[in-house]
DNA sequence: GCCGTTTTCGGCCCGACTGTTTTCAGTCG
C-alpha cells in the first residue's frame, strides 16, 4: 500500500518534471511553467484531495489542464507517468546536481558530456581528482564550490525543515489518535522543542494496553511500509515514500518519565539527571527512582515537581540554564503566539507577493491581529519588482483609503529597504519620513569580508529612519551559509541605537537563529518577530518566529510587535529627527 | 505549459554584478 499522497509529493513531482526538461533543453517557459505550478501546488492552504474536490486546485493561478491531468495521476496512482519517461531519457543524477548552488543546465551538461559524469558520487570524484577543474570554464575555485555544495547537499538528505517534520507529525498522529486503546499521542523530541532542523521524528503513545498490541495495530495503518523494532517500546515506522519515524509506547502512569525523555534534549536529561542525584533520585531507564522505590509520573509537572523544579517549557530544554532557573522559581515568562499585536515583514502584489494589501489586512483581522504592516522590496531589487518613490506614494494613497474602511484594524506603511554595500538605504530620508516604519535588509554581495559586512550594518542602523535589520545574518537553512558579521558588535550597536533585530520567521530563514537572538536579548537589544509573508499563507509563518522566540528565552515586552499599533508608530518615529530641529 | 484576451496566439519578471576565466553562467530578490 502506498502512503497517502500529500501535496509536497504532487509539488516535487511538478518541480522534478521541471528539472528534468530543463535538462533536455526544453523550452525554458514550459520549465517554468511546471515550476510555478509546483509553487502552486506546495501554496494550498488545505489537503489536495480537498483542493481537487471543490475546484480551488483548478482555478489557482498557474494551474492548467496538462499539470492538472499530472496532479489528478499522482494522487491515485501515486505515480507520474510523464516523469517516469523522463528518468529513461535524462539520468536522474544530473536532476539531483542542479540542487548545488553554482551549477546549472549549462556546466552539468559540460560535465555529463565531457566526463561521462552522471552521479554525484561520480561528480564528487571528478572534483577531487582534478578531472572537473581542468574543463574549459571550470578551475580549482569551481571544483571546490562543488565539493562544498555536495557536502551541504549530504547534510540537507538528514534533516527536514521544521514546518515540513511539524506537518508529517500532525497527520501521523491524526491517524495514531485512531488505534483503539491509546489515551494520549504527544509529538516529542526535535519537533517538540521546536528545532529549526528535524533529524527524527518521534512520538509518544500512551497506551493503556500492551505495546505488543499496538505494534500489531500500527502494521494495519495505510500507508506503512515496515516496522522496524528496536526494543519492546520502541518501534520505526518507514513509510513506503521513504520517511520515518519513530514511535514510543508507555503506559499512563511513568508518561511523564517517558514525555520528558523522549523530548530530550540530551544536554537537558544529562543536567536533569546531575539535579536529580542531588536530590536523592535517580533517573534510569526512563523512570524516575527513588533507592529501588519506582516514582509514578503520569506526566511531566509531576516528575519536575518531584525534583523540586518548576515545569519547563519544552522550547527551553537545551541544557542553557534552565533547570538553574527552574530551582530558583525564575524561569522567563515567554513570549506567546497571542502576544503578537501586530504582523510585520509583509509583501504584497506591488513586488513580489500574491496577493493585494487588502487581502492580507483582512486575513491578518480574521487571525486576531490588531495591524499589518506592509513592506514592500525596494527600488534595488528590480526583478521583484522594488517600489520607487511614485509607487510607495500610491501605495500610501492605497492604505489610506483602505484604513477608512477597516474598522479597528490598522495597516501601517513600511518598506523592506535595501542596504547597500556602503551601509545606506537605497531611499532619501524624505520618503522614508512618509512611512510607518523601515526595515532594512542584505540581499546583495553576501560574500563581503567580515570587517566589511560588519561596518555596513553597523552603519545602516546610524540611519534615524531604520528601525529593525530584516533576516540579520542571511542565511537560508541547509542551502545558504550566513554571511560573515561580528555579531557582538551588532547586538551591541542594535541595542545603543534602538534598531530592532528581526527574527525572521520564514521557515526557510528562521533567522535571526534563536541562539544568537538570546545573545541579542542578553545584549539588550529589541527583537521583532517578522512574518516574510508572500501571500496569506505566508502569515501563519509567524508562529515559527514565536517557537524560535521561546528558544531564545524572549518574554513579549522584548519584542516590539507585541505592542499595540500606536505605540509601534511611536516606538518606530522615537529615533527621528524631531521637526523644526 | 499557462495566461489572457485586443479570444486561438503571443508573451511570459531584470539587469547589475560576480567569480572564474578570458566571454559567460550563475546569483539576488
Amino acid at each position: 500500500m502506498t502512503r497517502t499522497v500529500d501535496r509536497r509529493d504532487v509539488a516535487e513531482v511538478l518541480d522534478r518534471i521541471a528539472s528534468f526538461m530543463e535538462l533536455q533543453g526544453e523550452q525554458p517557459f514550459r520549465v517554468r511553467a511546471f515550476r510555478s505550478s509546483a509553487r502552486a501546488v506546495d501554496a494550498l492552504p488545505k489537503p489536495i484531495q480537498d483542493a481537487i474536490d471543490d475546484g480551488s486546485l483548478a482555478r489557482s493561478k498557474g494551474i492548467g489542464p496538462s499539470t492538472m491531468q499530472i496532479v489528478h495521476e499522482v494522487v491515485t496512482t501515486g505515480h507520474s507517468s510523464l516523469l517516469e519517461d523522463l528518468r529513461e531519457q535524462v539520468p536522474p543524477g544530473l536532476v539531483d546536481m542542479l540542487a548545488i548552488s553554482g551549477l546549472g543546465v549549462a556546466k552539468i551538461r559540460m560535465i555529463h558530456e565531457r566526463l561521462g559524469v552522471d552521479s554525484l558520487p561520480d561528480l564528487e570524484a571528478a572534483a577531487r581528482e582534478g578531472r572537473l577543474a581542468a574543463l574549459p570554464r571550470f578551475g580549482k575555485k569551481t571544483a571546490e564550490n562543488i565539493l562544498q555544495g555536495i557536502a551541504s547537499l549530504r547534510r540537507a538528505s538528514e534533516y527536514r525543515l521544521l514546518h515540513h517534520a511539524t506537518e508529517e507529525a500532525r497527520h501521523l498522529t491524526t491517524a495514531l489518535n485512531q488505534l483503539p486503546g491509546v489515551v494520549q499521542t504527544q509529538v516529542v523530541g526535535d519537533v517538540r522543542r521546536r528545532m529549526e532542523l528535524v533529524q527524527e521524528l518521534v512520538i509518544v503513545l500512551v497506551a493503556d494496553v500492551p505495546p505488543a498490541e499496538v505494534f500489531r495495530r500500527l502494521a494495519d495503518l495505510p500507508g506503512i511500509h515496515e516496522l522496524a523494532g528496536t526494543d519492546e517500546r520502541v518501534v520505526t515506522l518507514r513509510f513506503a515514500g521513504g520517511s520515518s519515524a519513530q514511535i514510543i509506547v508507555t503506559t499512563p502512569v511513568n508518561a511523564g518519565a517517558v514525555l520528558l525523555e523522549a523530548t530530550g534534549s540530551r544536554a537537558h536529561l544529562d543536567q536533569l539527571a546531575d539535579h536529580a542525584q542531588s536530590k536523592g533520585f535517580a533517573l534510569h531507564g526512563a523512570a524516575l527512582w527513588r533507592g529501588s522505590e519506582f516514582i509514578t509520573t503520569p506526566d511531566e509537572a509531576t516528575m519536575y515537581r518531584a525534583l523540586g523544579l518548576d515545569t519547563i517549557p519544552a522550547e527551553l530544554r537545551e541544557g542553557h540554564g534552565e533547570i538553574e532557573a527552574a530551582a530558583a522559581g525564575s524561569l522567563p515568562d515567554l513570549v506567546q503566539a497571542g502576544d503578537l499585536k501586530g504582523l510585520l515583514h509583509c509583501h504584497t502584489t506591488m513586488s513580489d507577493g500574491a496577493n493585494t494589501i487588502e487581502q492580507l489586512a483582512l486575513a491578518a483581522r480574521d487571525a486576531g491581529f490588531q495591524y499589518l504592516g506592509v513592506t514592500d522590496h525596494s527600488q534595488s531589487a528590480t526583478l521583484a519588482g522594488g517600489l520607487d518613490p511614485d509607487l510607495i506614494r500610491d501605495q500610501a494613497e492605497t492604505i489610506d483609503a483602505l484604513n477608512e474602511r477597516l474598522d479597528g484594524f490598522l495597516v501601517l506603511k513600511g518598506i523592506e529597504a535595501d542596504i547597500l554595500v556602503d551601509g545606506s538605504l537605497d531611499y532619501e530620508s524624505d520618503v522614508l519620513a512618509g512611512l510607518d516604519f523601515v526595515i532594512g535588509s542584505i540581499h546583495s554581495r553576501f560574500n563581503m569580508s567580515r570587517e566589511h559586512m560588519t561596518g555596513r550594518l553597523l552603519s545602516a542602523m546610524d540611519n534615524p529612519y531604520l528601525n529593525i535589520i530584516g533576516h540579520p545574518t542571511g542565511r537560508l537553512l541547509m542551502a545558504r551559509n550566513p554571511y560573515p558579521l561580528d555579531l557582538d558588535a551588532v547586538f551591541a550597536k542594535a541595542a545603543a541605537t534602538g534598531v530592532a533585530l528581526e527574527i525572521n520567521a520564514d521557515p526557510h530563514r528562521l533567522d535571526l537563529d534563536w541562539r544568537l537572538a538570546a545573545r541579542a536579548r542578553e545584549a539588550g537589544a529589541d527583537i521583532t518577530i517578522g512574518a516574510d509573508a508572500h501571500g496569506v499563507a505566508g502569515l501563519a509563518n509567524v508562529r515559527f518566529g514565536i517557537d524560535m522566540a521561546r528558544k531564545a528565552w524572549l518574554t513579549a515586552e522584548r519584542i516590539a510587535n507585541t505592542k499595540s499599533a500606536t505605540e509601534f508608530v511611536a516606538w518606530a518615529k522615537r529615533r527621528r529627527p524631531r521637526a523644526g530641529g
